[in-house]
DNA sequence: TATGAATGAGGCTTCATTCAT
DNA sequence: GATGAATGAAGCCTCATTCAT
């Protein structure tokens, strides 16, 4: 009997991860908005309907994709934190963790700005989890703010906001770099600007 | 004859007009995703088949009203670049003429991004109006970076990306100030990254 | 100039009679509720999307539909209401009318009653028809109230809404007798149970 | 092993009931039409497969609701034809405890008059039953009728039907009267249209 | 026998594009 | 050249029914 209930269930997951990556190819290689639901579930092999059982639609399919991708960002952060380095080098390196993880990817970017506009179901919108990205290096920015680390007549939102437009803009970059390089360069001249040279004691 | 041929012309010119100002309109109105062809020609009242005579689609469009958006940034930089000041000054100056430009057509700024995503026929994707954008930024930075006011560290292009990215964040951003505000604060942030403190000689 | 436009109305009409033919047609053999957008327009030989020119909803066809119907039914009680005869002799006319003009489109009168049920668009409900049958019988039989020729011990409202029920009775009774047969004699029956036989002077 | 039948009998008869006890609730919360077979199996907190075990369709499940319905007001009419009573006031106490039970069960009304258009199979049409419903009271109608308490100039099965149609028309009244007045109401006035006031010797 | 996930037909609707006038 | 109705592909979603466990 539980033997029979851990096949179903494992039958179970096993089609959901069938679904996620199917959608994850399909996003990538044609966009979210040209992926119909359709275009997934041929891709895994499964019948249309069969989308329904797991997801309510194409947009909570996306939301399931970036929560988990916030959560593995998350969770490196915090190894980060508990390291006693100074503000603006904590902030270096979880970029650098950020990028990676996020350079896998890179087509849910996209949509972190420009879901909102497609969709009729706003409570669905994948903006709504953005800003968990942002308070994330809200934190460690208000907290070297504190310490004097970092300037204190910018507001810490805004700081926040630009860490985050790197990425968008990085993942969108025509230019010749890797994402990663482009990110590391970028954060650099972000932490140039926002960082205190003589701390206060 | 001639003069029956310029009136022709004319209307043409004037119908033209009509359908991007009623894009802009609805553009702004719905959003490009939820703006439907119809949507634009009822607005422009003109039918819709006539569409088909000025534009082929929806997204060709668009691009006309951001070439037109980028020869606005573009003259005013152009007047700005006679000034004798150094280069961070005028990266300053030229960025809050083109957020006021900007301001007025926020609609614009989700496709540069994003709107590759929604054509199938990627050759006519606003994106590749966008160099133009950074081109322009790009000048002034390797004018600045050979003067010495730049820090030479890093790419041209990379920082031109990042003045790019600025309007595109301060475009979606939620935080209570105002478009213009926002720019303002982050160039200022960028250009203390980027300036060198004391130009060589 | 005119000419063309009338042409092009005159099309439109013809095709939104098509339309309206092919759903009654479709209504009276499969039943409103197994009636798909697609039959109608299939049977009316013309794209489904052009159904859509025309009405907004399967819905919306058949409100057509009934209004019409009232429409008629209204103008015949008119014509009859200008007679000089008692309240019973009118109703019973004016039934016998109506009964005539519903036997040609029965197939509305289910709807009358069970579209309710069916629709998540309740505004759009043919119920929200209904009461202008009731209407117009409960006119006739509260003046005849008033001047003593109908039973006051009973609501008008209840009396018409009997009136109303006979002809979505007679509509699915599997009698062997004809429709307007099947009315006639409930109307008899009904009018003897209301009418009263001493009328006061 | 007898014993073993009987508890497997047992268990079947307990799931059916569970299953119609499911399809009553969710038809009186959310109407024939939109209910689904998953709902009231959800309900029946049973398997969804196990529904096809007990009954073909959704059809049938409400057929036997009827069936079940018919079973107890035929019930309680043999109860009142023991009394030595006319045949008119048999039909107004019969007619009023009718009401009763169908007040309970208002749901299975609008079908019997359009659920004969959801199905694919008429044969399980729930419309075949209603004949069930008329055959008791026209044998009361036809005593009556006999006996000189009741007209004789009209058929029986078309004074049934109007009693039956009262059931339906009170069910979907807007009125503010209650379903009972409604039908009270109804029944006095066919009632007194169907009443020989001399009856014949 | 009970289960419930998989299935796919089928319904609704939108909209870019064509084409007869 | 302007018009706007016709078109049908394509997307979304529901749900009765099947079938492997």
């Amino acid at each position: 009997m539980s033997k029979k209930i851990n096949l179903r269930e494992q039958k179970k997951l096993e089609y959901r991860q069938k679904i996620l990556s199917a959608a994850v190819h399909e996003f990538k290689e044609r966009g979210f908005l040209n992926t119909s639901v359709s275009n997934i579930m041929q891709k895994a092999d499964l019948g249309v309907g069969t989308f329904y059982n797991y997801f309510g639609s194409k947009e909570e399919v996306l939301m399931n994709l970036v929560k988990n991708l916030f959560a593995e960002v998350e969770e490196k952060i915090q190894a980060q934190a508990k390291l006693k380095i100074s503000s603006i080098e904590l902030l270096e390196s979880c970029c650098m963790h950020t990028a990676e993880i996020i350079d896998e990817n890179k087509f849910v970017l996209p949509l972190l700005s420009s879901a909102a506009e497609h969709s009729d179901k706003p409570e669905q919108s994948p903006k709504n989890l953005s800003p968990g990205f942002k308070e994330i290096f809200g934190k460690i920015i208000s907290f070297g703010q504190e310490r004097g680390q970092i300037r204190r007549d910018i507001p810490t939102d805004l700081i926040s906001e630009m860490f985050h437009s790197i990425y968008q803009a990085a993942a969108f970059s025509k230019l010749k770099i890797s994402f990663k390089e482009n990110v590391r360069l970028k954060v650099k001249i972000l932490l140039d600007g926002i960082a205190l040279k003589n701390p206060q004691a």
